[in-house]
RNA sequence: GCGCCCGUAGCUCAACCGGAUAGAGCAACUGCCUUCUAAGCAGUAGGUUUCAGGUUCAAGUCCUGACGGGCGUACCA
C-alpha cells in the first residue's frame, strides 16, 4: 500500500510538472488519531518552500491530480496545515485480511533483511557463575533481535563468545579447591577476592563424591577449575534452554591465541604504526582516533588486555563471511566499542558491518526495595531463581518490556501477580480468550464455504482488521530498531482493540454469515497474536 | 574534568524518518458478571514533556547551554 500511494502521489507530482529530483522522498506514514485517515503524506508542506505556495493551495492541486484505484483508496482530502489524508477501501482490507489467513504462521514475515548474514553474539557470560539477573536481559534481548531479524528475512547465528583462561577462571578453579579442602578436612587456603557462592561448595562436593580425598595431592588448581567450567557450563545451558534460547556455537576467545590471529593483529597494528611499545607493555595509539588516552593491549606482564582479543574475535567473525555482526551488552562496556571498531578498520575491514545493542541496567526491586547484585560476592539472584518465582514467559516478557537503553526496573512483586497487575496476561488471556470461542462456535456450526468477510462492517470490527494489517510493519520496524519493545506495544494495542470488538459484536447465537465471518475475524486476531508472541518466546496458552 | 545514556501523569514507561488534540499500565475514583473467559470492559481524574535559548510551516523528538540521575573514564573482565 504505501509503495503504491507513492506511485500515485509521484505520477501527481509529474503531471503538474515537476521532475523527480525535483521533489523529496514521499513520505507515508499512519496518522496518530484514527479520524486523520489510515495513511497521511506531508509532501505538500515540504514542497511549500520551494514552490513558493501555500501547502494547502499545493494539496489541493496534488489531489485534483491524483488518480487512484476506488477498490483500494476510497478518499484523499486535505486537512490541517497541508497533510493529505487517505483513507483505505473497504474491499482492500478484506482482501488482505484473506491474504493474512492465507499467510498462517507465516503471517508477518518480511523480506527486509533478505540474503543478509547475521551473526548476533550474546550473553557471552565467562562460566564463574550461574547466569544471574543482569544477564538476563542481555540473554532475552539477544535472543529476541535475532528472532526479528529471522522474521525480516535474515540467516541468523547466535553465538556465545567466552574466556576460560584468564585470572577470574583461575580464582575460581582455586576457589573450589578451597572448598574440596575444607570437605575433606585439610588446610584451607581460600583464595583473596574468590567465589563465595554456595554453588562452588556443591562443586566441589561432587569431586569429592568422585574421587574422594585423592585430590588432596593436586598441586595446583587446574583439575578444580575444568571440573568448574564443565559444571557451570552445564547449568548455563540449561538455564538459557529454560528461557526458549539455544546457541547455535559457543566460541572459546583460546582458541584466537592458537590460530595466530592475535600476533596477526599485533603485527599490523605495528607495521601500520598504530601500536607501539612503553614501559614494557604494547600500547595502541587511540589518540590517533581522538580518545584521551592511548591503551594498553598486553600488559608488561605478557598477559593481553580483553581489547585485543575482542579485535581478533570481530576481525574472526568477519572473516567467517557475515553482512552483520551483533554484540550484545551492557551499558558498562560501552567504551570497548570505539576502539574494536577502530581497530578492524586499521586491519581493514568494514566497520560498518559491526553493530552494537547496548542496554542499560536492570534493577531488582522487590517490596519496594532495590537489590544490588554481584556474582563474586554471592548476593546475586541467579535467573533460575527468578524463573522460579515468576514464570519462564513473564521473565521474557518483562526484559522486553522496555526500551533497552533505559533503565529496567523488574518488580518482582508486580511479576508474581498472577492477575491484572501483570501486563504479560492481558496477551495470553486474549488469545485464550479466542480460543474459546472457536470451541464454542466449531461445536456448533461447521463451516464449510469461504466466508463473506464483507459482513465486517462494524467500525470495531473494521479497526480490528486495520490492526492485523499493520502487524508486518510493526515486526519490520521493531526488527529494524532492534527493539522488541516496539512489538510489545503493538500486541497491547491489538489485544485491546480486540477486547473492544469482543465487547461491541457477539460471535455465538449471530447469523450465519456473521457468525462465520466474524469466527474468521477472531481466528485471524488469534493467529497474529500467536506469531508476535512467537517473536518474544512466550507461549501463547489456548486455555488459561 | 572528559565520553556515552537518561530526564514525559503520583509510580513504571510508550510515542515509527521532526507532524495534527503527548498515550498505556499500576495506584485513585464511578459504573458493569442469569448473554462467547470479569486475568475483562466502559468512564472520571491526573501534564508548562526538568529549565533557558535556538533551528522551521511544524520540536517530547534536532542544536547550544544549565540543572538532576546512571554508567564508564585501569598494565580489571
Amino acid at each position: 500500500m504505501e509503495s503504491y500511494l507513492q506511485k500515485i502521489i509521484g505520477n501527481a507530482l509529474q503531471n503538474m510538472g515537476l521532475d523527480d529530483d525535483q521533489f523529496p522522498e514521499i513520505k507515508i506514514e499512519t496518522p496518530r488519531d484514527a479520524s486523520h485517515g489510515d495513511a497521511a503524506t506531508n509532501i505538500a508542506m515540504l514542497l511549500a518552500k520551494p514552490l513558493r505556495n501555500n501547502p494547502r493551495k499545493i494539496a489541493e492541486q496534488l489531489v485534483d491530480e491524483m488518480k487512484f484505484d476506488p477498490s483500494k483508496i476510497s478518499a484523499a482530502e486535505i486537512a490541517g496545515p497541508g497533510f493529505i489524508n487517505f483513507r483505505f477501501a473497504k474491499d482492500y482490507l478484506y482482501d488482505e485480511l484473506e491474504a493474512l489467513l492465507d499467510e498462517g504462521e507465516e503471517y508477518g514475515k518480511t523480506t527486509d533483511n533478505k540474503e543478509v548474514k547475521c551473526l548476533i553474539e550474546f550473553v557471552s557470560a565467562n562460566p564463574t557463575g550461574p547466569l544471574t539477573v543482569g544477564h538476563g536481559r542481555n540473554a532475552v534481548l539477544g535472543d529476541t533481535v535475532a528472532r526479528l531479524l529471522e522474521w525480516t528475512g535474515a540467516d541468523v547465528q547466535r553465538e556465545y563468545y567466552f574466556n576460560n583462561a584468564g585470572r577470574q577462571m583461575r580464582v575460581l578453579g582455586q576457589s573450589v579447591q578451597a572448598r574440596y579442602n575444607e570437605i575433606v578436612g585439610a588446610e584451607i587456603n581460600f583464595p583473596e577476592g574468590g567465589y563465595e557462592g554456595s554453588y562452588i561448595a556443591d562443586i566441589a562436593q561432587e569431586l569429592v563424591n568422585e574421587h574422594g580425598d585423592k585430590l588432596l595431592s593436586e598441586t595446583n588448581e587446574k583439575l578444580f577449575k575444568e571440573k568448574a567450567e564443565a559444571v557451570i557450563f552445564d547449568e548455563i545451558r540449561k538455564t538459557l534452554e529454560r528461557m526458549n534460547i539455544v546457541m547455535d556455537s559457543y566460541f572459546n576467545e583460546h582458541s584466537l591465541y592458537e590460530s595466530g590471529a592475535i600476533d596477526r593483529v599485533i603485527d599490523t597494528f605495528r607495521e601500520k604504526g598504530v601500536a607501539y611499545d612503553s614501559d614494557g607493555a604494547v600500547w595502541f595509539k587511540t589518540t590517533a582516533f581522538g580518545k584521551d588516552q592511548d591503551t594498553v593491549l598486553v600488559k608488561s606482564s605478557g598477559e593481553p588486555t580483553y581489547r585485543l582479543p575482542d579485535i581478533a574475535y570481530h576481525a574472526e567473525k568477519l572473516d567467517r563471511g557475515f553482512d552483520l555482526c551483533l554484540d550484545v551488552f551492557g551499558a558498562d562496556h560501552i567504551d570497548t566499542y570505539p576502539d574494536v571498531l577502530n581497530g578492524i578498520d586499521v586491519l581493514g575491514y568494514d566497520k560498518s558491518k559491526v553493530e552494537v545493542l547496548v542496554y542499560q541496567f536492570v534493577t531488582l526491586v522487590k517490596d519496594g526495595k532495590p537489590y544490588k547484585m554481584s556474582t563474586r560476592k554471592a548476593n546475586f539472584v541467579t535467573l533460575d531463581d527468578l524463573m522460579d518465582e515468576v514464570g519462564e514467559d513473564v521473565t521474557r516478557f518483562f526484559f522486553l518490556m522496555r526500551s533497552p537503553n533505559t533503565h529496567l526496573e523488574f518488580d518482582v512483586n508486580q511479576a508474581k501477580e498472577a492477575g491484572d497487575k501483570n501486563p504479560v496476561f492481558y496477551l495470553q488471556y486474549a488469545h485464550a480468550r479466542i480460543y474459546s470461542i472457536l470451541r464454542k462456535v466449531n461445536d456448533l456450526e461447521p463451516f464449510s464455504e469461504k466466508p463473506v468477510l464483507s459482513e465486517l462492517k462494524h467500525p470495531s470490527e473494521i479497526t480490528l482488521i486495520k490492526k492485523l494489517l499493520s502487524f508486518p510493519g510493526a515486526v519490520s520496524n521493531a526488527a529494524a530498531n532492534r527493539e522488541p519493545h516496539r512489538l510489545i506495544t503493538y500486541l497491547n494495542e491489538l489485544a485491546s482493540e480486540f477486547t473492544s470488538f469482543y465487547h461491541d459484536c457477539r460471535i455465538v447465537g449471530e447469523e450465519k454469515e456473521v457468525m462465520h465471518a466474524r469466527k474468521v475475524l477472531a481466528g485471524a486476531t488469534a493467529r497474529v497474536l500467536a506469531n508476535g508472541l512467537t517473536i518474544l518466546g512466550i507461549t501463547a496458552p489456548e486455555r488459561m
